[in-house]
DNA sequence: CGTGGCTCCTGGCGGC
DNA sequence: TGCCGCCAGGAGCCAC
């Protein structure tokens, strides 16, 4: 589930823990991670260095070191980082960890193993290798956005969650900003209005900008958001209309019905102002 | 170019 | 109580 803001709120966690502390040591776990170099090149790579700075496109957490190499982490779904003293116990699906000279560590944890650990030239070399479109929140115009989605025709959910178009939105995230912007995760991208590709652009930087200032801890988001109530019991936090669930390139896709409707006019009543929230 | 289906992966949950 | 089977989903791959 990590998408954009996860990755961010991971970034920031490196930077205020992990940076200008030498690695003396570096233990991989489980190799399954292990991305693009062998455990030895790992190693090699990372031991004897420090992390100077870090940065993030898309899902995708850089970690740049004073060999000017790059550390690229991936989440996956259930990826995260942890940092620690070596004296605590460490924490559990630590998959990889780096071990400080000051007696810290950093571990790289992941329940299913579908993060993964990238070796990199540069992050510049990673985007391009991995060809991923321009992260959703930086550098992200109007214009470019118009530009990409005029190109595309399929499903529209499909397209916001193809990482080569834009980087960094995922299942739940492409949900909300559908949400907001009134559009059918069915609809085609062929199919949306000028108007709506301007709504979508504005509600890509509206709901990953609050979910970064937040946190993204979901607690803390505002009470009209879909995905906090995301699932087959979940109301329209707007309307109390029952969510229903679509499924969209193999991916759930929950939607309100009164408010994303598929053609051009409603193809459900209005909601019952008597419904019970 | 697009899509659906499969794969990886395992904790958690519903059903019996 | 226990076990089976399914689901979650990011991303890569393949057939069509």
């Amino acid at each position: 589930m990590p998408e954009l803001p996860e990755a961010e709120s991971f970034r920031r966690y490196l930077d205020s823990n992990s940076i200008k502390r030498r690695i003396e040591a570096v233990e991989v776990h489980d190799e399954r991670v292990l991305g693009n170099a062998s455990k030895e090149k790992m190693i090699y790579a990372l031991k004897g260095h420090q992390i100077d700075h870090t940065v993030r496109h898309g899902k995708y957490v850089g970690a740049e070191l004073d060999s000017s190499q790059v550390l690229v982490l991936h989440f996956g779904m259930t990826g995260s980082v942890k940092f620690f003293n070596k004296n605590d116990t460490p924490p559990r699906f630590a998959t990889m960890q780096l071990n400080f000279e000051d007696g810290h560590c950093l571990a790289f944890t992941c329940i299913r193993i579908l993060c993964r650990v990238f070796l990199s030239e540069s992050m510049k070399e990673f985007i391009e290798w991995k060809k991923l479109g321009p992260d959703a929140l930086d550098g992200l115009s109007m214009d470019l956005f118009k530009e990409l989605i005029s190109r595309r025709t399929g499903r529209i959910k499909a397209v916001l969650m193809d990482q080569h178009f834009l980087a960094g939105i995922g299942n739940i995230y492409a949900d909300e900003i559908l949400f907001r912007s009134g559009i059918h995760p069915m609809r085609t991208a062929d199919s949306i209005s000028e108007g709506e590709i301007a709504s979508l652009f504005n509600n890509i930087g509206d709901v990953l900008g609050k979910a970064v200032d937040e946190g993204a801890d979901w607690e803390r988001f505002p009470d009209d958001y879909l995905l906090t109530v995301r699932g087959p019991m979940g109301r329209c936090p707007s309307c109390g209309t029952r969510l229903e669930m679509v499924r969209v390139s193999g991916r759930s896709s929950y939607y309100c019905p009164y408010h994303q409707f598929l053609g051009r006019v409603h193809s459900i009543d209005p909601p019952s102002h008597r419904m019970i929230f």
